[in-house]
DNA sequence: GTGGTCTAGACCACT
DNA sequence: GTGGTCTAGACCACA
């Protein structure tokens, strides 16, 4: 799995880390037991700091993908569940940008087909 | 149509303010025409700077969903389309979005009921 | 001639006027001793405030475009020259707007070609 | 490059800083990939506040001239290209310019050379 | 250190 | 009255 970095987008660094990595999960690319590359190497691939990576590996862990070995270091891990809070968020960010596409004329069809397009390269093989 | 501000959100004041204009545009509960509150209205019905209403307008005004008029002020305009650039913009939005549920172990089905009713509720009658 | 008014543009009305008034001379729509519409005549024709149309007339006769008559009102008149004032004050105007078309990659003769059009289309006819 | 600021004139401070970082591109001055001073830096410089300096350069941004990049700050980048609708401003914002130097007598050839040279000092040798 | 957000308040331009 | 510009200064997020 290659995690792509653009420095010059408004998203957060740690933040593109993190999508990156719930991306390969979801693709399949990373599965249950993978060890991620350490911060270290990380960091020195991307010429980014320690400190970026490690947020993006700690709010990885707080969420349940990943989780601390105390040899292999970040693990992945599927210890995320989709709660109520979860639904309420999701239903939250989703809202706006559903909302934008839709007032910019697009039809609901037409929106609908890309979040299926976009949810049918993720694998179901669990 | 009613603005409700989260002043303890991480949103920033005026995406939130800018969300919720687009969600009433898409809701049908902002037409075509229609003359927005005066920044200066705004701003003290919150409690907030005039600058943070007049961001949220000015990223409206650019992005096509309000317009300037030298004696009304700020009015809705809908000069905001899909092109390219924003089909590209769109997937890149939803893909950690859509990736984040379905890693979490949700179906493609019920993200998919999701998003349809978030679009259910948009008017479709112009 | 006609002039059109843009409410939702970020030129000011009276520089709308103005300048369509300057432009009419240009092309030979406006001749010298032609009178202009009263300003209660434009500013009704357009549902606009007296002080906005004064305000354009005023300006155009500082320049010398138009001239006073004790009973005709507003006439046009040449009486505008164009002094080194003036021709340093076109080159201010000009440098950032060709620039700018510059640097977004357009060719030199190409800009030019622009310039050359518009300027055929001024009546050479004193 | 150096910048000069006008505090005299009616052309506001952000417009000024804005044209004069355009032309330096076109001049050749600034090249793609050059760091540009930080918004801090540059505000102190001129004795005139961030917000001023920071609007010249969001402004810049958004037309493709600049781009933030997460360690560098604003750097310089050549994405602004000359479409359809940026022909349309460019051809309405020479038109009254053109037109007044016209109307106040000088010859097509005349109006014409002062563009040639404005233009002939930019640099195409990239 | 960089930029991003927000505030409080002033003055001006336009209609 | 409207929006537009500018200031002075604070606090936060990011790397």
């Amino acid at each position: 799995m290659l995690l792509k970095i653009e420095f010059e987008s408004d998203v957060p660094i740690y933040t593109q880390i993190k999508n990156q990595i719930i991306e390969g999960i979801a693709l399949g690319l990373l599965k249950e037991g993978d060890e991620m590359p350490s911060i270290r190497q990380l960091a020195s691939d991307f010429g980014i700091n320690l400190h970026t990576v490690k947020k993006a590996y700690d709010l990885l862990k707080d969420e349940g993908f990943l989780s601390v070995h105390r040899r292999k270091g970040y693990v992945v891990t599927k210890n995320a569940f989709a709660d109520d809070d979860f639904i309420e968020k999701l239903e939250k960010d989703l809202q706006p940008i559903l909302a934008n596409a839709y007032s910019r004329g697009m039809m609901q069809d037409e929106i609908l087909k890309i979040c299926e397009d976009i949810l049918h390269k993720f694998k179901n093989e669990e």
